[in-house]
DNA sequence: ATGCCTCAGCTCCTGAGA
């Protein structure tokens, strides 16, 4: 079973290469769930047809300009569930339903835009609330994926220039104890159970060519759960659709479940 | 300096992203 997540930065603009993208994958090894972000669209606008046409079958939660989040799957999505149960907010962040037996969360967490404003208290409530809600899901639901742009890297390693950007948005103290909270649960960062190249990041801004300098950061994020950790035989990030004319900011995320 | 790109929208500028 192979589960990938992609932050596409608008849905509209980036449809053509997200089914080029899984039309490009092997055919003996398609992906069989995949989690949106940053979709943008309302779901009235939503490009249904053109998902199915491809065989996939799709969940959306989307809302005007901003956010919005998206499920492709192959098989049914079942008990779906848009945003954190009983915590109030108007922008749409939260898919979750389970696919073949495994529950899949994507999410796309709040950007924080800096420490100490209002929308990083936001992001910090925001990181409880799921917190306390997965913790609910994992016990209801053994095998879960917990995968999305999560706007936070674990340590160093997922920061271009850790001295430079340390303390800054997607680098802070209190953003990552948030993020060892959702470790603590009992998930497993995917990426890090396997020996990874150096300087390997999800995200590389538009501006500065930083791509082509690899100034990133790693914070597109697969957490698997202690039942499913032992099926995982691969975890990767796919840097080519960030090569493709008029990219998104991020690249896809993908693991593979024995 | 807080921009450099990119996107959406009450679109010829602004707000937000990260």
């Amino acid at each position: 079973m192979k589960i990938a997540t992609w932050n596409v930065n608008s849905l509209s603009v980036r449809l053509p290469q997200v089914l080029d993208w899984l039309a490009a994958q092997p055919a003996d090894a398609p992906v069989d769930v995949l989690a949106l972000q940053e979709t943008k669209t309302v779901d009235e606008k939503f490009p249904r047809a053109e998902i199915e046409a491809a065989g996939y079958q799709v969940q959306f939660f989307g809302q005007k300009t901003y956010n919005g989040v998206a499920l492709l799957s192959r098989t049914p999505a079942t008990d779906v569930v848009r945003n954190i149960p009983g915590f109030a907010d108007d922008m749409a962040r939260v898919l979750c339903a389970t696919v073949d037996g495994v529950r899949v969360i994507g999410a796309y967490f709040p950007n924080g835009q800096a420490p100490g404003s209002d929308k990083f208290a936001y992001k910090m409530r925001w990181l409880d609330a799921l917190r306390e809600w997965v913790r609910a899901e994992l016990a209801a639901h053994p095998k879960l994926v917990l995968m999305g742009d999560y706007n936070i890297t674990f340590d160093d390693r997922d920061v271009w220039d850790p001295v430079g950007l340390r303390e800054t948005i997607h680098c802070t103290t209190e953003e990552r104890t948030h993020l060892r909270a959702l470790i603590d649960l009992g998930l497993h960062d995917a990426y890090r159970l396997f020996e990874q190249p150096p300087k390997s990041y999800s995200w590389w801004d538009y501006r500065m060519l930083g791509f082509q300098k690899n100034r990133g950061l790693r914070i597109d994020h697969i957490l698997v759960s202690d039942a499913l950790k032992p099926k995982v035989s691969a975890c990767t990030i796919d840097r080519a659709p960030r090569k493709n004319p008029q990219p998104s900011d991020h690249a896809p995320v993908l693991v593979e479940l024995g």
